[in-house]
RNA sequence: GAAGUUGCACGACCGACCGCCGGCGCGAGCCGGAGGAAAGUCCGGACUCCACAGAGCGGGAGGCUGGCUAACGGCCAGGAGAGGCGACUCUACGGAAAGUGCAACAGAAAGAUACCGCCCGGCAUGACCGGGCAAGGGUGAAAUGGCGAGGCAAGAGCUCACCGGGAGCGCGGUGACGCGCUUCGCACGGCAAACCCCCUCCGGAGCAAGAUCGAAUAGGGGCGCGUUCCGCCUUCGGGCGGAUAAGGGUUGCUCGCCCGAGACGCCCGGGUUGAUCGCUCGAGGCGGCCGGUAACGGUCGUCCCAGAGGAAUGGUCGGUCUCGACAGAAUCCGGCUUAUGUGCGACUUCCCCU
RNA sequence: GGCGCCUUGGCCAAGUGGUAAGGCAGAGGUCUGCAAAAUCUCCAUCUCCGGUUCGAAUCCGGAAGGCGCCU
């Protein structure tokens, strides 16, 4: 598996598992996107969702591109595997954006796990 | 130059790197990867299934003519009518002497009528009576061909010319229809996107159709109906075949047909929610030639051009331009409709200059 | 993806070619010292755009929005 690929193993695909992570995984919001997580031994996976009410096909189809390319980009920054759906919470929103909250998201797990090691310990 | 009509074309491009989907290859890698509307699902097919689709009734769709097409409510050519100065555009464009119905309000009257009037006669000179008329007024969306002249007591196709209309004949055209002549003074108007009549077409569902393999759970519960007869075999438990009954199927009904003495019908409950096929080479694209006014057809050459299943086209950097609208394949084709940016050609009307 | 259905004041709705019923809610008036009740009045581009008709919420096309069913 690449540093930077994305395969089929790297994907939430069943509808089970997106409604498991919505009812008992972990919340993470940010202004524009939601990111529902459970940490998870293979590797980390991503599932994308984009509700009718964001605009046409083809803009949803956007949106769920800029969400993989993000995750694709920046996996390796994760502080351990996870599963990880992010749903966007409105539709004014840019690569950018995306990219800019995923960093955010991946830091403040990164601090929230690193505190915990230490009540651990 | 302005306003407009119409026919087409394109749908930002190029390179590098990191990724995604499919095919080929042992592999490195190579090749291909959304649209003109992919959309709305409004028509028409192909394809698949429904123990065949057969008839009648009902229902739905279409409706000028000829052609094209696998088919169509589509397209092409033409006719008629309507709109526009014009280029050109639009048309659900069969039947109203087959029948039934509708027309509020107004108006005398909405298919057989006379309110105000006009004219004649009467004497009781009137807000009168009897008769004639349908030109004028008024009502209405619509009032019994139009307009002019003659005629008359006043009028009226009553008569005449022109226009419109009906019928007949002739000519041209495959035909819708057109043209000409004769004849009828014209008699029962409008609405069939009201019922209806006539002609043509239509079995139903839809790729979540359907086929194969595998896994898993249960071998359940309730209600309904029936428990017949015949033949053969038998280890005498039963088995096989046939006929029908109840019931069911034939997706509106009837007949007909089929299944059927219960792996029956309906409802409830439980499990799986995987894989492969269908799945992309096709009424296919492009180019030439031939036939045809054209739609289109024929023929030759050439090309292979998405096949996913939480669902593939994005990110970064560099460059160019006119700085980029509407918008994402899901079985596949032919149309229609709607959304939308830019460019080009032809034509029309008006204005200005030469 | 496919197949059906529905849009009438703020809400529930009747109307199926001829003036858009009715109820609830709301606003204003009358009554009352004030309120409630009662009573009167007001509140409609019939989702939108075309067509047929003298006339359309109604009939016929097209568009938009919403809802349901099939794995």
């Amino acid at each position: 598996m690449g540093t930077f690929s994305f395969s089929r193993a790297e994907r939430i695909r069943s509808r089970k598992e997106f409604q498991g992570l919505k009812s008992k995984g972990a919340v993470f919001k940010t202004r524009k996107l939601v990111f529902n997580f459970a940490a998870t031994t293979g590797p980390s996976r991503l599932g994308v969702v984009a509700t009718k009410k964001m605009g046409n096909a083809v803009f949803r189809n956007r949106i769920k591109r800029w969400l993989r390319e993000a995750f694709r980009l920046n996996k390796q920054a994760m502080a351990r595997p996870m599963d990880l759906v992010i749903v966007p919470r409105v539709s004014e929103l840019s690569f950018a954006d995306i990219e800019q909250d995923l960093r955010f998201f991946q830091q403040w797990h990164r601090e929230k796990n690193e505190k915990n090691a230490h009540r651990a310990h």
